[in-house]
DNA sequence: ATGAAAGCGCTAACAT
DNA sequence: ATGTTAGCGCTTTCAT
């Protein structure tokens, strides 16, 4: 296919040696000879085979990005981060979207495994950080991590939603429903355990009529709402796990006329690019996703590049409540 | 690192071609002896090495996926399409955006060229496409091929902005603006062509006061009306290049109270999930962006499977349009 | 400065 | 059914 470095030495009467000197820019090639390499090499079309030199020097220079679900933008701007700052430092990143499913997760891990990319960032939901370790690579977790050998960068969940419930008590909404995703996602515990956190300050218990769980999406939110509207028991503001749900709940509310901040107070959670938007403007919990995505690709790249030295960090960064036309302004 | 053939081989005491006969499920070892391998390669955690496999059978198992913007909802669907229909096959893709830097496409073409993956599906913007050909690899590009000897999907652009523009029409706007994009972008060009194709037809012109162009994003549109706005020329409806600059648009029309779609009519273009949302309820021309990505990845695939017997395809498909709430219902 | 040779981990053609 | 051998295209010692 293809030229080789063979084959350019063979054009040359020389060795490949010299080719892969001159085009790796290795000392130990005379001016005249390496220029002359690099002009056939181009001539012939010459394409470097990174499969031939990632075997020899067991470097692919690409990292794997694993994340539950592409299709939350949430996600998608951190994977935008990742690539970017990986692109920059000459690393390609190879995305992969599991669908909320450990099954594929799992089997995700092992393809890049024998991929060998030399490190990964994921969003893992398992509980058991173990095969991560044992993969010996470098690894960025988008969780808190559960081993101390294990990198992590993540967001006090706890916080935000703690801060957020205290935003909603004193904008004084009285009955705040809580809607979220499954049971089993510790974002949703954590966010849970905020909520109840903040409620339990201003000596207020949590009303389990007012909980409701689905998906991450725009529909679940909107059936939540429903569904806590047949309860009949009022209430008067929901903080919701993201943005996506936030949304449904948003058009349920609207539907029934409430005034919106007046009657109603919503806020989210992830600032989605849609949340500023100016048809939406949602109150919501940001976390910093830019800044999460870079400093992943840089601690990972940073970890690869010097095992040794570079050590494992457990970052937690802060959300920052963005308060916007949903909840009232004090 | 990880164990290899040869240490499960030396383990054994046989050769590492029987190892290597049945870790890949062929024929030439007897049952019990593969029983063995198998279990043996469970046990010493042997993890294949994509790459060595790579070198010899020239094949990567890989895809490149590259346009121009990540930050594009619309290229996020078709990424995800892309992406799971690959993996179905067993293929892993990479995603490359670029920015809308014909440079940075070319390095990144180079740099794919490299990792020697077995395939790219394109969104190009570049008028020659001899340098994709020369690749040698497959490549599917979704815009309008500019040879026979590539294959191409794509939806028919002018027609789509002429359908909408027809259903302006049809909705009794008088004055219809057109928003856009860049004019070096051929989607620029082909909807334009549709905008006046539509116009021309019921006998009118395009006034060219009342057309603008920035780029594809809500502040953009927002701008745009406002420069149409201060040029005092009326207008009671527009044509957008894509949703996000549509967003743009909507706030504005909605800052100025005009009563949308009585007063002012607005479709967009691409369907991007947000349009579809409770609070935007746009009108707008789909693409069949899970077709086109699902397609484009198993044209390509079929390509890399048998370069030989697979025809070369250009397809076009129809956009449609979704009527919503920002035009009248006739 | 250049060349020779080994080997990365694997598949595959060819023995036996 | 199993073993032997020869590469795939490259980097990297070690000679010269």
């Amino acid at each position: 296919m293809s030229a080789t470095i063979k084959d350019i030495a063979r054009e040359l009467g020389i060795t490949h040696s010299s080719v892969s000197r001159a085009l790796n820019g290795k000392p130990g090639v005379s001016p005249a000879l390496r220029r002359k390499i690099l002009e056939t090499a181009r001539q012939m079309g010459y394409t470097p085979n990174a499969m031939a030199r990632g075997l020899v020097t067991r470097q692919s220079m690409t990292i794997a990005f694993i994340v539950p679900d592409f299709a939350n933008p949430f996600f998608v701007e951190i994977a935008h981060a990742v690539n970017s700052t990986a692109s920059a430092r000459g690393f390609t990143t190879i995305m992969c979207d599991n669908q909320w499913d450990h099954e594929e997760e799992l089997k995700q891990i092992r393809l890049m495994a024998e991929k060998r990319v030399d490190g990964i960032i994921i969003k893992s939901f398992g509980e058991d950080d173990s095969y991560l370790v044992d993969l010996g690579i470098p690894v960025v977790k988008l969780n808190p991590a559960t081993r101390t050998d294990l990198s992590s960068i993540d967001v006090d969940n706890v916080l935000g939603a703690f801060l957020a419930t205290e935003h909603l008590i004193q904008c004084g909404y009285q009955h705040i429903a809580f809607i979220g995703s499954h049971t089993d996602a510790k974002t949703f515990a954590d966010r849970f355990e905020g909520f109840t956190k903040a409620l339990s300050r201003h000596d207020r218990a949590v009303d389990e009529r007012l909980v409701c769980q689905g998906e991450y999406t725009h529909e679940s939110g909107a059936r939540c709402y429903d569904q806590l509207l047949a309860t009949g028991v009022p209430f008067d503001a929901a903080l919701c796990e993201n943005d996506m749900i936030a949304l449904g709940v948003y058009d349920r509310a609207m539907r029934d006329k409430r005034k919106i901040p007046e009657a109603f107070g919503l806020v989210g959670y992830d600032d989605m690019f849609f949340a500023g938007l100016p048809m939406t403007q949602l109150t919501t919990m940001a976390q910093p996703k830019q800044k999460i995505g870079v400093k992943a690709a840089n601690l990972l790249l940073d970890l690869i590049a010097d095992p040794e030295k570079t050590k494992h960090r457990n970052i937690v960064y802060k959300p920052e409540l963005i308060i916007r036309k949903t909840t009232k302004t004090l």
